[in-house]
DNA sequence: GTCTATAATCAGATAGAC
DNA sequence: GTCTATCTGATTATAGAC
């Protein structure tokens, strides 16, 4: 039932406008506070051609939602393995995610809606786990399973925590506005996160 | 400019049934998706009524959200201290908040909501940022400023790990369903977090 | 104070011209 | 295919009766 568009296929100018335009207004107002009208001025096409490309508002916001999901996440952890020396590693995930996070706007509103609407559209958020979080955690957790003089004592709760930390920093500093409030350094958050998991062997 | 609903005060009948059907109804169809005839139907009173005792939706909103954020964590953290051995500590406190958030909708909710709206209400994240978050890492943090022979290398760092890995564990659980898609035991989890803690000193 | 009834506006969705 | 114009119902907020 979802109009998933058209995955890497004919790229469709007018419906990619609508796309872009959905985007802006979704992401800004809510699934509830959006207006087909303004997506429409958003995106510089008339409502009826929006409704000519979707069925109705769901089937735009749906499609929106699993397009940027998938585009986004498939490739980020997918094929490749994670390799090299555990601090290095360890590091270079958590710093490279805060770096980038931090400052983009379309994965911390994809990640605001996904949580707004995990109760009015529960395939999205499923989708969300599924592409995300747990493709996340089983890859961090092969690279435990992999190296036993660790000590790490569950892969798959570590990885777990490993993740859970960077994401729900990123939601209280940057969705919450607690950078504002009393920011918390990103850097002793990795030094900390690192030397827990790794103290046994690497320190 | 928020209608704080009177803090322990006279309370109000009326002005409890319209924030206990607000409540309701915000939290099953966030901001937006609220209709104002829908929360005086569920509070049983008419909607003049409503805007008697609040000035309007955002009014309402705001004293309700406020009125559960406080009346809830104030408390949860406020003048007790934490104390007791370490293992025992920690692990009370992350299964009893488990334990407890895992089947608590109107905690789900609150939770869900307010990162839901953090944009269009940023004050509302804010305080619950400053209530809860900062309130648990701080009371955390100085534990283990006390506590020296564990080996914590940061400690408000390391309370943010530890609130950060239960919250990030309820919400990819319960809020994304992930409970359904691969559940991860609450145990395991437990115990990862706090061997990694304290695996220095009680291990 | 509280209700019923209503005003004014805006929403999602469609019809029909070109 | 795409646009303009429009229909129908819902929404926020208010007026006025009791």
């Amino acid at each position: 039932m979802t109009l998933i568009a058209s995955p890497s296929q004919t790229s469709n100018h007018k419906q990619e406008k609508i796309l872009q335009g959905a985007m802006q207004v979704f992401f800004r107002d809510g699934y509830a506070g959006t207006s087909m009208d303004r997506v429409a001025i958003e995106a510089g096409v008339s409502k009826q051609t929006i409704y000519s490309y979707f069925h109705d508002k769901e089937g735009l916001f749906k499609a929106l939602i699993e397009q940027i999901t998938i585009s986004r996440f498939q490739t980020l952890f997918d094929s490749e393995e994670l390799t090299g020396d555990p601090e290095g590693l360890l590091r270079q995930v958590a710093e490279a995610y805060l770096l980038k996070v931090s400052d983009d706007h379309q994965y911390l509103s994809l990640l605001r809606v996904v949580i707004a609407e995990s109760s009015r559209f529960p395939e999205m958020a499923k989708l969300y786990y599924h592409t995300v979080i747990q493709r996340g955690r089983q890859l961090l957790g092969k690279y435990f399973d992999d190296r036993p003089e660790l000590g790490i004592q569950d892969s798959e709760a570590t990885a777990q925590i490993f993740f859970g930390t960077l994401v729900s920093f990123v939601v209280s500093q940057e969705l919450m506005y607690g950078k504002e409030i009393m920011p918390l350094s990103s850097q002793k958050l990795v030094d900390s996160l690192v030397y827990l998991i790794l103290r046994n062997k690497s320190i």
